[in-house]
DNA sequence: TCGCGAGTACGGGATTTCCCGAATATCGGC
DNA sequence: GCCGATATTCGGGAAATCCCGTACTCGCGA
């Protein structure tokens, strides 16, 4: 499975990841405020936090990343989740159980939030308060947590992980029209046909853009082009 | 190719995501507000907006969907487009020429939401106005204006026109594991020899993922997988 | 319990793609 | 003008894919 690594030990410019959440938690009013984002092409996820040392230790060791509810609905969520509304399973109350011993409270929001490459991230938010204030809280800020989230994950997707599969590969015309037209499930007599070209031409073309891409084969090719929008899947 | 489809004509419910637009422009000063969402399965759009008829009809006609510089970017982006930073190309100046005719403004945003399932949705808010007074009116709505253009995407992609539609196709372990290698640029024969079995039958299990993809060629099989976030493009 | 559909597995032979070759056209730079 | 790089065009033959068939297993509902 996927391996948790926390950005904030690696060099670079990481801090201000934290230091950007830590901002959030005041200006709120949070007790804590978590980020969590998943590349799923190099089936890493990057975390910064604001918990407690020991909590974050605690959480990876016992790698609840990988049965934590929050993360698990949020991943299959469009809206914002509430953790009041999660079913109350055996994993969840085991993650909270826990955390409670680390004076991590289980009123929260989990906010996702989601990128073109199936990449994943999730902005969660808590404070240790009672039900009235929480949901004051909520409606007051919700928008802001929505646009922040989106900030958040833009920025980390850009900073390291996805800057090489953004670049792209100079195609001729041709190459993208009749890669485009493959992916929509022509065949190469198909595509000569429509472009009134020998199937042979449509070959060297394919042939070319397999070469510009990269890739050994046609079906390589069209993932690649499509991970760097060169083509559109539909 | 996809097909736009306008929702406010079918029957059922549909009036009440037009009639939401129209108060959320109402409510927040915009001249008008748009929602596109796609459906990666069905390979369809689906549109709400409060723009006039007649330039609805246009767009439609004109199939101005698949050229929109707005849509592209968005399509590709994680935070939200001001429209005054998408680069002066042959189809801005088309469709947006085309816009102005009709007396819509060149201002405005466009606000992507991503579903977990390959869905998109885009929220388009416009107004004709000075730089001066839009940037304030952004700047005092872009967090609820995310919030609504979730909460409009996930009120759309679970109403009934969708979720018949919007299902994660079911494809085997098996079938996923050998479309991931074939996108990863293995032939049948190596991801034969990597799983241990025979050529034959790693193509029965593209043929297999072929028809449950609705696809005519394994490259096109590929495409739409990725669309739907089944597998990842390496 | 008894099909029945789905997943997995394999082979023969037709179809398609892929690798080699080659030619012409276009276009920017010396 | 000339020259090299790239785009575009085409064909022969080898290689891979794709369509047809079969067979076994396993879970699930009649």
């Amino acid at each position: 499975m996927t391996e948790l690594i926390d950005l904030s030990e690696v060099a670079g410019q990481a801090g201000k990841f934290d230091c950007f959440l830590e901002q959030v938690r005041d200006r709120f009013g949070f007790d804590h405020v978590a980020y969590l984002g998943s590349n799923p092409v190099a089936g890493t996820m990057h975390g910064y936090v604001t918990y407690p040392e020991e909590w974050k230790r605690h959480y990876t060791h016992q790698a609840y990343h990988l049965i934590d509810p929050t993360l698990r609905i949020a991943q299959r969520s469009i809206a914002p989740i509430d953790w009041s509304r999660i079913e109350q399973s055996d994993n969840f109350r085991l993650v909270f159980c826990a955390a409670r011993e680390f004076g991590i409270s289980d009123r929260g929001v989990t906010i996702p939030v989601r990128g073109p490459f199936g990449d994943t991230g999730m902005l969660s938010v808590t404070r240790d308060t009672d039900e009235h204030e929480w949901r004051a809280m909520i409606a007051h800020s919700i928008g802001d947590l929505q646009s922040i989230a989106v900030h958040m994950h833009d920025a980390v997707m850009n900073s390291d992980a996805f800057s090489n599969v953004l670049r792209r590969t100079p195609l001729s015309s041709r190459e993208i029209e009749i890669l485009q037209w493959t992916a929509a499930g022509k065949t190469q007599q198909d595509i000569a046909d429509i472009l009134n070209i020998s199937h042979r031409t449509v070959e060297v073309h394919l042939r070319s853009a397999r070469e510009k891409l990269f890739s050994l084969t046609t079906a390589q090719a069209i993932a690649r082009a499509i991970a760097q929008h060169l083509i559109y899947p539909i």
